[in-house]
DNA sequence: GTTAGCATGTAAGGAGTTACATGATTTT
DNA sequence: AAAATCATGTAACTCCTTACATGCTAAC
């Protein structure tokens, strides 16, 4: 099933996708990655990468790629073990809060996915979206009048992002859908 | 200082401020007010109920505020000491995370502080937001070409969400600022 | 009469951060 | 020569969620 942990089993095996790297490369990249939200820090990544191999999802690359006089750094690669479970994680319908949590790190590597995985994973997350929007605005509706000023205007605001990021994600599933791959977006 | 735990706190202090209130409500004005981000469960609310009375932050409200009949609810109430807390957790400067974990909360109970602090709170968390942005554009065109498509969208979008938020902060920075609270009543 | 919602709590466990420990190499 | 950055790792601790335990009342 899917945890709260493969998360970052999804990140490390969708960067070494793109070829082998050391844990350090891989938290410098990841934290690059997520931006805006929460940086990983060795005392994860490091017991992650060590259970990963247990898991035989990566291996130790042999070669020395670097020449050599650093510190011995370990190079990892993704495994065939490794690959299937990161197509397993991409694919992966799990709980609401999982696939939310998730979203950001799927979408930074749709590219190494097809197509059909990419639209299930942005039309569920568009439906997600749109089922708490309507919850949301039932509850203000309901609750108008009582609510405090700051209060509502937080709630107007939030609904607002959340109602652009609909408009994103239809934008993206449109394109995913036509066959020839767009230029430039169409402005918004 | 401002511990990661405060969160809870604020919270509950916040909606007390309001008038008296038991646990199970608690929770839900709390989810309500949440909305998208995480709900609070009641093992992390009761526990954290049970410390603020011992830290003489909240106490138990003594009449049956309700009739009768249901079974025994407690009902809380904010201390003074709880009321200084409150005040000291809505003015302090911490950590980033801290404060851009607890940016929302702050803003919901707004009313329930002065226009100096409601001014630092905004003007902070634009700043830490425009610090950000500048850090992520200023990679973007250091690596602007050897990023993956989605990756990249994903980065812009990114971008300029912040950017609209940030603007967002702006305009309410300046409606602070005015003198007129423009379109209803002076104060509340 | 039984399901759903009200209401409060505890215990176990997951997940990740902080802080510590260590040492090489590059830059200033 | 000092400071920053590269590089890997462990231990303790925090915080929260899940699952369990309990029992009442209202609605269907």
């Amino acid at each position: 099933m899917a945890r709260r942990a493969d998360t970052i089993e999804l990140a490390v095996l969708g960067l070494l996708h793109e070829g082998p790297m050391h844990g350090y490369e891989l938290r410098k990249r990841l934290n690059l990655m997520l931006g805006w939200g929460r940086v990983l820090s060795y005392g994860s990544l490091y017991p992650a990468l060590k259970k990963m191999l247990r898991a035989d999802l990566i291996r130790e690359v042999a070669g020395p790629a670097s020449p050599s006089s650093r510190r011995p750094r370990i190079t990892y690669e993704v495994t065939p073990a490794g690959n299937e479970h990161f197509q397993r994680l991409m694919a992966e319908v799990g709980p609401t809060a999982w696939e939310d949590d998730n979203f950001d790190i799927r979408f930074a590597f749709f590219s190494s996915t097809d197509m059909e995985i990419r639209l299930r994973v942005l039309e569920g997350r568009r439906s997600r979206l749109q089922e708490r929007l309507a919850r949301v605005q039932g509850e203000l509706e309901r609750t108008q009048a009582e609510v405090d000023r700051y209060a509502a205007e937080l709630q107007r605001h939030g609904v607002e992002s959340v109602e652009r990021e609909v408009r994103w994600l239809s934008d993206l599933i449109q394109a995913e859908r036509e066959p020839r791959p767009a230029p430039s977006a169409p402005t918004d």
